[in-house]
Formats: C-alpha cells, structure tokens, sequence
DNA sequence: TCGACATACTTTGATATCGAAATGATAGCA
DNA sequence: TGCTATCATTTCGATATCAAAGTATGTCGA
C-alpha cells in the first residue's frame, strides 16, 4: 500500500488512489462506528436496520445482495437483532425456503430515532466537500465500483 | 444507506455520495481479498508485509498507527506471521517496551514476489479511470479522509 | 530511592466475516 | 411418483477486529 514503489507511472498513480480512498473509507467507518457504539449498536446491524427501514421486509439473501455480504453474515447479525427483539423472522411464503426479516415495533423506534442523527453525522463528514466536489466523487466512485465488481 | 430518507438536500447528498464511496471501497477490497487467498495470504496480513517491505522494520505501535488498527489486532496478525516464518520479533532496544518487527528472508521472498503482481491488479483496478480522474479522486479523499479523522 | 503515572504490548470476550459443508425445501423430468 | 439438481439458509472453523483489562517496562517528581 506504499508509493515507494518502483513500477509503472500507472501502477503508482493507482497504488496512490487505492490508498487515499481506503484510508478516507475506513475514516468513515470507523467515525460512525463510534458514534453507533455508544447507542449499542453495530455497524453491520445498523445497516440491516437501515434497510429494512427504508426497503421494508425483505429475505434474508436480498439483505446478503444489499450489503455485500455473504449469507453466513447475515444470518449471524440477524440472529443477533432478532434475540434483541428488534427484527423478526418468518418462513411465510409459499416458499419455505426464504426467511422473510421485518422490523418489530421495538426495531422501527430504534432505527427511526437513529436515523435522522446518523444522517446529520454523515452530512457533517462530507462538509469538508463543496456540493460539486461530492457529486463528482459520487461519479468517480461509482464508475470506479461498477467497473472493479464487473471484472 | 439508502437515499430513501427525506432529510435536506446536504443529507442526502452526503449519504448517496458515503454509499457510493464505501461500496467502491468494499469492492476493491473484495477483488483484492480474492486475489490474495489464492496466495495463501490475508488482506490484513499482506498489509503488514507490505509495510516491513517498503519501510523496512517498525515497531508494532507504528504498524498500527500506519494500518489504521488497533494494537490487539496487530499483535494477533504478527503472531500469526511469526508462527509462518515470515517475519521475526525483537525486544532489542533500550527500551525493552518496544517490540521490532521485520521481515525474514522467507518473509522478504514471499512479499517481493508478490507486490508485482499486486500492482498490477491494482492498475487494472483503476484503469476505469483516466489518470486525471485518478488524481482529482485521490484530492478528493485525502480531503475528506483528513477531516473526518480529524474530528 | 520510591511511588505514581505513562507507555507498549498482550490477553480476553464479543461481534463480524468468509468459505465450505450441512440441512431443508423446491423444481424439473422421466 | 421418485430422482436429482438447485436454491436459501444455517452451521462450522478460521481470521480479524475492537475495547477493555492486564503485564511489563520506563519516566518523573518529591
């Protein structure tokens, strides 16, 4: 992860980007990381909130698609909010085989009196960006993704 | 995550712009953690080789600080180096508090053969991007990266 | 010198994560 | 109807991670 590596013009500037977008990534993460601890709550269990908040019930493997994580993850997280009584999980479809996750009336006042905060944070983080300069670092990163997942 | 909250204009910029930022990121590190298990390597294991490579030997207070870690997983990771052959401890200075690390020959080889490579990967990465963009995407990160460490 | 504080590292307990194997359910087809 | 392949989820073993507590060492002032 070090730019004192003699390779090709291409492959400093690269190693050089890589850096700075983990290191402004893994910044993000872990502020909110610390704000989340002190209301007891995960990362990773903030975001399955967070989408059953705003997309509604939704199975167990759509979240794993969502989140970019992998099926074992998920049922782990969720097993935790659902001993903590803040999801809750049903095989009702005509197929047994999916897990439908539902917020319960104790998960929609936890992630909804959350939310509004988490939203202030992050709108403070990106502050040290003027409005173009996050649009354009949306369109960077976008293509940026799109094109490593595609590979 | 979602951009599904009615929040202000800031708020909602500033999530759609961390989503994209952190699913970048997340992808990156994916296609990289793939590439790496191949090679018998984790990601946070190829991220301390990688700095006693280009660095040479440091003090495992320092390779946390470099690594964005916290010193407990640090320990555990050179731990599991060491137990490989691949990099070697000392209490050697006048201060018996610090511990060195550094790579071993064994250590030295399997890195070195493996950076090429790695640079590569990550150009190919970022080959989405013009190298213009590269540099305006870094400028953009750092700053972010620097405020939110900041605060 | 001695005690109090500071520093560097290690250990511990909890959660997260992955990949692979195991389980349970469904669908396609003869 | 059965057999088989596929699919969603769960379980398992390994590693990573953090925070907090514990250990060893060092520093400084009285």
């Amino acid at each position: 992860m070090s730019t004192r590596y003699r390779g090709t013009q291409d492959e400093v500037r690269a190693l050089s980007a890589l850096i700075t977008v983990m290191r402004a990534s893994e910044a993000l993460v872990a502020s909110l990381q610390r704000e989340l601890a002190g209301k007891g709550l995960t990362a990773s269990q903030f975001g399955i909130l967070d989408v059953l908040l705003h997309i509604g019930p939704i199975c167990q493997g759509e979240l794993a698609g969502k989140l970019l994580r992998s099926g074992g993850s998920v049922t782990s997280v969720v097993s935790g909010l659902e001993k903590r009584g803040l999801v809750a999980r049903r095989r009702d479809g005509s197929d047994k085989r999916y897990v439908t996750v539902s917020l319960t009336e104790k998960g929609r006042k936890a992630i909804g009196g959350l939310f509004p905060e988490h939203a202030r944070t992050v709108a403070r983080q990106f502050a040290a960006l003027t409005a173009p300069e996050q649009d354009e670092l949306r369109r960077l990163c976008r293509k940026l993704g799109r094109s490593v997942s595609a590979a």
